[in-house]
DNA sequence: TCTCCTATTGACCAAGCGGTCAACAGGCCG
DNA sequence: CGGCCTGTTGACCGCTTGGTCAATAGGAGA
């Protein structure tokens, strides 16, 4: 539901009719819809988490990591996660259980990427610094380009464009192997 | 209002209590609050942009605004104009009119940051390719941080600090001419 | 079979929302 | 002075939200 209407249609009324049941059984149960919109998101983006992470195993390099993370993370499927994301952090400010959520989840996946960043450098594909910071710019944009989406403003090749030629600046890459690996993943 | 408490509490009622002034004839002058909503939302950010522009106007060189922009967006005192801009990219999605200002406005600050890129470059100043492409970067990046930002995480100096690593290697200027520049500018 | 206990329900409450409408006030003009 | 007209109001409507509470149904166990 989350996924489809955003965080804000996580509500006794809603959740109950979804699983045809009386109001009253779903406040019963969670306690407070505060708690429930927490765990809500915590469970979707987690799942995301998981199931990103589960792609990246598959790639053969950390470069085709790389590549693979800015199409899946940029390729407009993700649109749902990205709401209810935006909406997390509004609504962080007023529901403290959820903002605690919303921290945990974004150390999760700087702490991701990071990994991926240390072992491109570890394997000497990389040249970076400060992986941490990398990892941290690079989420930063993800998450600011995906929110742009939600209005449809910028178009999504050129957002995928922009990000893998900051990922290149970033990792001391060659201009243009990142969409060269990334074609050959595709192809 | 928007600003101390979002775009949702702009309401009927409390727009009304605002002016001391009967809630019915807020809803008589505007028609509707999915109009007035947008139209506060442009208000706000296109303030917001008059006042960045003119802080820009006011330095000596590019160098100088593109660290001062830096510091300006990301020094946390305009919190409030990003939860704006967060609410507006989720609320966009179900009010028309104000996904059209958001996309407006996001042209106008594209514009700005790609003006004062563009004059870097003319004075030999900047390295850049696509100015076009970096302004994206920089807002999109920017944006992120502040949407971040909004829950507490990541320690704001470090937020300008990555910002202007990643400005300086977006516009081909020394590590560490950005922070400098900001330091003097400051001082 | 009867009891008890848990899961579940319906009926509420107070609050909030956007929006409509007839009525009213007060100033301006004839 | 009387009438009109604009600005303004209060009282609504229907709908939504989170939350509470006494009452009920139904199965497990004595």
């Amino acid at each position: 539901m989350a996924l489809e209407e955003g965080l804000q249609s996580v509500t006794q009324r809603a959740v109950a009719g979804q699983a045809s049941i009386a109001p009253a059984l779903v406040a019963h149960y969670v306690g407070s819809m505060d708690e429930l919109v927490a765990e809500t998101f915590e469970a979707i983006v987690g799942d995301e988490l998981d199931e990103v992470a589960a792609l990246l195993e598959a790639m053969p390099d950390p470069l085709a990591r790389i590549a693979g993370l800015i199409e899946t993370l940029l390729g407009g499927s993700r649109h749902d996660v990205t709401l209810v994301w935006v909406q997390a952090w509004s609504a962080g400010r007023r529901n403290e259980a959820l903002a605690d959520a919303v921290r945990r989840q974004m150390d999760n996946w700087q702490a991701l990427i990071r990994d991926v960043i240390d072992e491109g450098v570890e394997a000497s594909v990389f040249r970076c610094d400060d992986p941490a910071g990398a990892a941290w710019h690079l989420l930063a944009m993800v998450d600011g380009l995906n929110a742009h989406a939600l209005v449809r403003w910028g178009a999504p090749a050129a957002q995928e464009t922009a990000a893998r030629r900051a990922a290149e600046a970033l990792l001391g890459l060659d201009a243009g192997s990142l969409a060269r690996t990334a074609e050959a993943g595709t192809g």
